[in-house]
DNA sequence: GTCTATATACTGATAGAC
DNA sequence: GTCTATCAGTATATAGAC
């Protein structure tokens, strides 16, 4: 009876995944709102019943699509953030992994961006409030992988910062910043695309890379 | 006559003064896409007709508060962009400036975040297209400010990077993140947000930072 | 200038045939 | 499991009274 249970699940996936990918570049193309079941299913040469099959509602599918661009990025990075090189060093390749997956997966990337924002105004409903703060709770866990390693440089004077959690954010921040304005060109190479990856990545270790006291901004302190 | 004329136009701008207000305090508590032109009109404690006296259309409507807020910000940092001091010292008064203006007026900065959604995904109507085009012609402008003195502070040998346009990227990355994340609480004074002023104008010149050749990372190069 | 209808359109979601 | 048909709610924008 397991065995059974299990094909109903996989089925269940294997039925999904073709609407998530569906869904994923709508999203992409006209975002949440813009988007309707029905251009889902036209993009999948379907009608609504097939999607309404396998979610409850648009906010479930766009849930769905949150969870595997989580997947994608934290799959990118993980392998990096659990390495044994120096605090500096995993930082750098957390940053190209990263970096590359925005380049890679703009689709999913600009959901994510989405997510913020939903996040940001009030969904409606308790449960999709509910819902969205797993989600955020994801991005949080995300967030502390590089938050960890920050501290580890920090203890080992590779880095320098006053609040580990504001560090992380300006981290964020520039890492995710090519989402906004990259996208895939006729003429661009694998030379461009690495370009822009480690000159982000140079930036983003810069934001938190120790400098000589005298060099620090004056003013307040602590 | 162009006394009268002139009268005529102050009096237009008194009247959608009340309403940029009400609209930039309703697409900040529940974004573009879930405030009706009812949720502005009920803020007025008055009806529809009226913000349909001033305006032609919703987008007109939100195009306006994202004239506000531009032209916010351009006040609070453009002094500084034209200083003389040193190129490090003049951005670092421009973080400072604009940071200010991030945790000051979020109602107007949640909608230039908006802005750059809808340009990232299609606005419908060609006309809207067009004077969206012209809201991001203003965005880069802005950051050309920063641009600028990025660019005569590598000449000085006080900054450091390869390509001035995603330097300038970076740099306004860190300074817009507390968007995100900030607001206004009870318990927190003057203290606090000053403390958050400093510490992300300090990431953001480290993002540009002139570093020793030693501590930059390896691998690519130009 | 501001209000009260109202036209018009869209879309999320459901029910039931096949 | 996928489709068709349809309902119901909502929101932009307009027309015309006051």
């Amino acid at each position: 009876m397991h065995g059974q249970r299990r094909q109903q699940i996989e089925s269940q996936e294997n039925g999904r995944e073709a609407i998530v990918f569906a869904a994923a570049d709508c999203f992409m193309e006209a975002g949440y709102n813009a988007t309707s079941i029905d251009a889902v299913a036209d993009r999948l040469r379907a009608t609504k019943g097939r999607v309404y099959h396998y979610y409850r509602s648009k906010t479930d599918l766009f849930f769905d699509v949150h969870r595997r661009a989580m997947a994608i990025n934290f799959a990118a990075i993980e392998p990096h953030a659990s390495g044994s090189g120096r605090p500096a060093e995993r930082l750098a390749a957390m940053c190209r992994a990263h970096l590359a997956a925005m380049l890679d997966y703009r689709n999913f990337q600009l959901v994510l961006l989405q997510g913020v924002e939903m996040h940001l105004y009030g969904a409606t409903t308790p449960a999709q409030r509910a819902t969205l703060a797993d989600l955020m709770q994801e991005r949080e866990r995300y967030e502390s992988l590089f938050r960890k390693v920050l501290i580890a440089g920090k203890d080992a004077d590779e880095f320098e910062f006053a609040n580990a959690s504001f560090a992380s954010k300006a981290v964020l921040a520039v890492l995710n910043n090519p989402i906004l304005w990259y996208r895939h060109r006729e003429g661009d190479n694998a030379a461009s695309r690495k370009s822009i990856i480690e000159q982000f990545t140079q930036f983003a270790l810069n934001t938190v890379a120790a400098r000589p006291a005298e060099e620090r901004i004056s003013g307040h302190e602590k």
